[in-house]
DNA sequence: GCCAACGTTGGC
DNA sequence: GCCAACGTTGGC
């Protein structure tokens, strides 16, 4: 079993939001990067667990769990004109992009902040605080997965 | 294949 | 709102 991070930013999809879901269930929609794409489509495995990242917003952080329930397929979001994340070069013979469901296991008692996050020295190449990094998902250790959660 | 221009992400 | 650090696009 592998352990991610997804990023989402709460104004858009934040963890309440997740819980509040049909069976607290979601498609991990509108990813538009092949990175991203790849470990969806390839990587990520039924019984997968992942924070829920909240960026963007006032409070950065770790603010949740979920657990990957269905495997990549592909994101019907692209082929759509009327969506957010329409990609006219993605169709349903040839989908360019791949999504995960996710399903909210817990709420944090609080938020784990970046900021909290980049203080600790175990935590120092966990790929979120290194610089420059913008994957909106990445694998993380099961070393570092036990960490973030021992400060909770 | 190079690289400039442009778009996006996301912390601050 | 600023801007650094990417990723993508497209001319050549």
């Amino acid at each position: 079993m592998k352990y991610w991070l997804m990023k989402s930013e709460p104004d858009v999809f934040g963890i309440a939001d997740l819980e509040g879901c049909p069976g607290k269930t979601e498609p991990w929609d509108g990813v538009r990067n092949y990175q991203v794409r790849n470990m969806m489509r390839d990587e990520m495995k039924k019984g997968d667990l992942a924070f829920f990242y909240h960026s963007n917003c006032k409070q950065p952080g770790i603010a949740g769990i979920m657990k990957i329930v269905r495997e990549g397929y592909p994101d019907h979001t692209a082929f759509d004109s009327k969506e957010k994340y329409f990609d006219p070069k993605s169709d349903s013979q040839n989908p360019r992009w791949y999504m995960v469901d996710v399903q909210h296991v817990r709420t944090l008692k609080r938020i784990i902040t970046l900021n909290e996050l980049k203080s600790h020295r175990e935590l120092s190449d966990l790929p979120l605080v290194r610089r420059g990094n913008r994957l909106s998902v990445m694998p993380i250790s099961k070393t570092h997965w036990n960490f973030i959660l021992s400060l909770e």
